[in-house]
DNA sequence: GTAAAAAATTAAGATACCTTAAGAAATCAG
DNA sequence: CTGATTTCTTAAGGTATCTTAATTTTTTAC
């Protein structure tokens, strides 16, 4: 019945006393995650905070036609939701699906907000991961700005080791923005001529 | 010495007594910036969490080739900073500049992490933007690895047409990573054949 | 261990978008 | 108001990336 991980986690940010960390344990959940299995499908109800404890994630988004826009990847010591649909109670937009088996904690939404009001420590500790997630993602489209397809995968492979020895080139082409035939391209040299 | 329009603003996320009000004011500077002036440089000590209070601003990346890229655009009621190197303490990797004469109110960093410690629905106003922000980005990078240059121009007009009134095409072409002569050609319909 | 499925590679032809350059239109500085 | 600067447009040729399709390699399911 301890989830040190994510304490762990928590702790990077803010520090918490006994009690405070045994309250925030028992509003959390854990389940068990099969690989291919989704913890969330596009127009589900989004309730769900998720540390991943152990394994890995990928949360995509699926056009009309068909094509996949990875959002991002989470492994070990990550948390992952459909933050829009989360915070704002629609619709899931995207999939969250288990790349390989796992094993997450999770926190339903209605009880993240008992928290926020119960630790205000908590909140704190949820606005500086907001924070790094907001930096992060501008940095990405920063990147999606201004370099090429070729530039973009090494700065993924050299930002992301961890994640690249859990997933596909055809995942990590969806997360580039571009198609895994040209990714093929790219790693055998003939990005530029 | 009243901020009408910042006071307004963070109280559409949370609701300050009359003494909350007249501490959070007090931590404010206002500031008058003339058109083309630069509120910060890529390289300054970034030590401000702005908002603007009337006029527009953009930011933006300059790369070493000479290329910009348009990180967000800022009108009235929007907050703007290089929030990476605001919360990280590092020089800052973006251009600020007033696109028009402007005005604006500001938090040096430490009055922001003053205003936490002692008003914590200031804290919790901060992670709502934060989240909003993130979502916003989030939204942005599917967007830019979904949609042709054509399709998030459309959306660019729809989602911001008081930021087209205020801003160039060129500027626009730098915010959705394209060139202005590509923009031209999709304005006059040529963007597809 | 084997058949089936999925991923990765290769290559040829297509297209979205870029580069360069020049002229027209709009804006700015004094 | 006027000259100078910047923005916008147009067009030709070029390049990064896509599409399709076939082949090989790797992974999955039983």
């Amino acid at each position: 019945m301890a989830y040190p991980k994510v304490l762990a986690n928590i702790e990077k940010h803010v520090s918490l006393t006994e009690n405070e960390k045994n309250f925030l344990l028992s509003q959390f959940e854990s389940k068990e995650v099969a690989k291919k299995k989704y913890i969330l499908q596009a127009g589900d109800n989004c309730r769900y905070f998720n540390f991943v404890d152990k394994g890995a994630f990928r949360a995509y988004y699926l056009s009309k036609e068909g094509k996949e826009s990875t959002i991002m990847f989470a492994i070990s010591d990550w948390w992952i939701t459909d933050m829009h649909c989360f915070i704002n109670e629609q619709p899931a937009m995207l999939h969250i699906q288990a790349i390989e088996h796992s094993s997450i904690v999770r926190l339903p939404k209605e009880r993240l907000d008992l928290l926020f009001e119960e630790i205000p420590k908590f909140e704190r500790f949820f606005r500086v991961i907001m924070q790094n997630a907001y930096t992060r993602e501008q940095l990405r489209v920063l990147e999606n700005l201004s370099l090429t397809a070729e530039e973009r995968y090494n700065n993924f492979l050299s930002k992301y080791p961890q994640i690249v020895a859990h997933v596909t080139q055809k995942q990590i082409a969806t997360y580039l923005g571009i198609t895994p035939e040209f990714l093929s391209a790219i790693r055998a040299g003939k990005g530029k001529s």
